[in-house]
DNA sequence: GTAAAGCCGTACGCTTCCGTACGGAAATAA
DNA sequence: TTATTTCCGTACGGAAGCGTACGGCTTTAC
């Protein structure tokens, strides 16, 4: 497997790093690095999708939307993975709302350009297909703290899987929009926030907080975290 | 479009019923009229899976289940799906807990085949995938619902959802599993159970309760409900 | 027919988290 | 600098739902 297409060297999304060497010449050309605002916009519910993004620093946050505009954060993406998952599934539209929740850095292809790519080679389908799936797995275990985690819990899930996601222990983020991603009050973050801080798992200035003590955190998460976590990876180290 | 093969007249799982001739007989030599009992066990959590089942009439709830065994429903399928998503991201296995729900009837076939049929039919490897991908939409607004509805949001949503893949009006279950998928108590069930009844959205008898104005079920279920549905209409109605 | 098991109705104290709100501190804009 | 905005700390009453539990009714098992 030749994969040191000179191109490559300076790519650390982790699907781009994967895949295949002919899977890299079909979408490499399609390529486009791009920095990743805050807040910048990435698929909007019902809407065609026009790029896939390929995260390189940064999270995006996926939300689901419903009619009385009721909201959450139903998963995150960032280097392991891509977002426009409903191409991957052959529809061109997106469902959630996907926008950077930290910003940073990626590459990003059109659309179309994808969909091709795609139809061309099964090995880059077995590939984002392992990605679409790792996602859903993490959706599930969403599903499953939103009913059953207390606040704090998930607080730690979140912050965990964003860690795990950037690569600084520094979360740049107001308690305003970490509430809006959990569905809760940010007063309630606030106050769970100075707990952990309290017990030396993170310390806390406006508009960012530092992980300090990550196996503390770990540890309020319980099994909370960890399941898509381990998903991913099996998914991943598996051979095409 | 032939679909007039005699062993589709009476084909009741949409996603059979949908498929391209080609695809029919590709898939139905290997095809298993089976009865589902209620509690049988679909899939096990990190197990391969054996069979893909095509439901015709009862319900699966699909349940994630985590280390600490907290557990909650993250979708359930019908008549217009199927089990066995994850081989159709090329995995083997189940990452979540699934069982009848309520019992019924299908066809089953053997997984190895299943995955044959879609090496061998790009036609069929799309349908699935649309199924899948109506699953996820499902699952984030399970994760929307469990992180912003009520419990009688969340209730009445559920029975919804268990009504349109039902041919009656009738739900035979006790309060005990609706709380079990909900994550919620049993005697939280029983008592938004009694209040649907007191204002005649229901009627009930041990172990059953049946649907009596379902508008008003609606009502109840709010933006919570309607969104995958739709999205399943859109997908399934599209051309291949 | 009697016993056992399963299911439902109800209750009480308690935890968690909400809705709301207000003031102050920090950053940003003018 | 001053004004404005954003963000954070804190508070209070209240709603929702939990954990637990007990008793009675219904169904099933023997």
């Amino acid at each position: 497997m030749n994969d040191a297409s000179p191109l490559r060297t300076d790519v650390r999304n982790r699907l781009l790093a994967k895949m295949a060497a002919h899977d890299w010449a079909l979408v490499a050309p399609h390529l486009e690095s791009i920095t990743l605002k805050e807040r910048q916009v990435v698929e909007v519910p019902n809407k065609p999708i026009t790029h896939v993004y390929f995260v390189e620093t940064g999270v995006v946050s996926v939300v689901a939307v419903n009619a009385e505009d009721h909201r959450i954060e139903v998963g995150v993406i960032g280097k392991e993975g891509m977002t426009g998952h409903p191409l991957v599934f052959g529809d061109d539209r997106a469902q959630h709302s996907a926008y950077m929740q930290i910003g940073g850095s990626g590459r990003r292809m059109p659309a179309a350009a994808f969909v091709e790519a795609m139809k061309q080679s099964p090995s880059l389908r077995a590939l984002v297909l392992k990605s679409a799936q790792a996602f859903m797995i993490q959706t599930a275990h969403t599903a499953l703290a939103n009913g059953r985690a207390k606040l704090e819990e998930r607080l730690a899930r979140w912050l965990l899987m964003a860690h795990d996601r950037l690569d600084s222990d520094a979360v740049p983020l107001t308690h305003e929009f970490l509430a809006v991603m959990l569905g809760v009050r940010r007063a309630g973050v606030t106050v769970a926030l100075h707990s952990f801080e309290r017990r030396g798992m993170i310390t806390t200035r406006r508009g960012q907080l530092t992980l300090v003590n990550r196996a503390a955190i770990e540890q309020v998460a319980g099994s909370f975290y960890g399941i898509p976590e381990a998903e991913l990876k099996r998914l991943m180290s598996e051979p095409l």
